[in-house]
DNA sequence: CTTTGGGCCTGGACGC
DNA sequence: TGCGTCCAGGCCCAAA
């Protein structure tokens, strides 16, 4: 469950019954993820109070009295649920690997068939400098991601404007939707060489970028298979996508016969697939 | 420095 | 029904 309007969405949800709780209990299941989940998590964790709940790029971060973070990645198959005051006792389920128990009785259960996630712990001090955190680049949604820092950025990238913009050390949170999505609204093909930009359509993207991860997060994300918002329910921004996982289809506004055309066309960037309007985008 | 390709994992869809 | 292949929202790292 990834990109930035879906870790976003997660972290409203999850600040609603986590935030300045007491964390009781936990157990981890598989140690195995994309790291090894640390031994000492639960000694470390246990008795702590969670005081501040944030997120960098598409890291989920928690912040405890004891001056320490518990760092989550949600992979591509991640997820939260909870049990509130279950009558029965919690038996995993398959690809349950850690559950945590609150002071008010509810269970946190992080859930990921893939394991592609992260789960481990940080100093505060030394966050920024960890290797989860030290080489990201801008927040998309900050002032600061401006077309001009982009430009500066991709003057000596010669690879395709999609695989630049999915690139975290130049901006983050954007994965292979929103790339996709975000290149139809700034009118650009995904293929372009990175350098080859122009100033202008560098603006243009950016605010492209910013439009589509706004909307996204107000749509609680996309849901297309494994992910789910906290309470389970879906997102709804995919009703709202003009070109991801819609080869063949016409684009939104479309003009063209899409019989003679073929509509969108999807396209394999660095083994990812594309999808884009070859009319609209240049 | 940048770029490319492989690897990490499981499950679901599809073709035969 | 079963088997093989391909694909999936992310990220890291070695090698060129």
């Amino acid at each position: 469950m990834p990109e930035l309007p879906e870790v976003e969405t997660v972290l409203t949800g999850m600040k609603e019954f986590l935030l300045g709780q007491t964390i009781r209990d936990v157990k981890i299941f598989s140690p195995k993820l994309r790291n090894i989940i640390p031994k000492n998590l639960r000694k470390v964790v246990v008795n702590q109070r969670v005081l501040a709940m944030s997120r960098r790029a598409k890291y989920m971060l928690w912040t405890l009295e004891n001056d320490q973070t518990i760092i989550i990645h949600f992979g591509m198959t991640g997820v939260f649920r909870t049990r509130v005051r279950p009558n029965e006792k919690y038996h995993p389920e398959k690809h349950d690997h850690v559950w945590f128990e609150l002071e008010d009785g509810t269970e946190l259960i992080y859930r990921d068939p893939r394991r592609f996630g992260v789960m481990d712990l940080c100093p505060n001090a030394q966050l920024e400098q960890s290797c989860y955190l030290n080489h990201l680049g801008y927040e998309p949604l900050d002032r600061s991601f401006s077309g001009r820092s982009l430009f500066d950025q991709i003057q000596r990238r010669k690879i395709a404007i999609k695989q630049a913009i999915m690139d975290q050390k130049l901006v983050v949170g954007v994965g292979n939707i929103y790339a996709s999505e975000s290149l139809f609204l700034a009118q650009i093909d995904p293929d372009r060489a990175a350098n080859q930009l122009t100033y202008e359509e560098a603006v243009r993207l950016v605010s492209a970028i910013k439009k589509i991860l706004k909307s996204a997060i107000r749509a609680g994300g996309s849901t297309l298979r494994d992910y789910r918002r906290i309470g389970g329910e879906r997102g709804y921004f995919q009703a709202s996508f003009s070109v991801y996982d819609r080869e063949g289809q016409p684009c939104p506004d479309c003009q063209c016969d899409v019989k003679k055309t073929g509509g969108i066309k999807r396209i394999v960037q660095g083994n990812r697939s594309t999808f884009y309007c070859p009319t609209k985008q240049r």
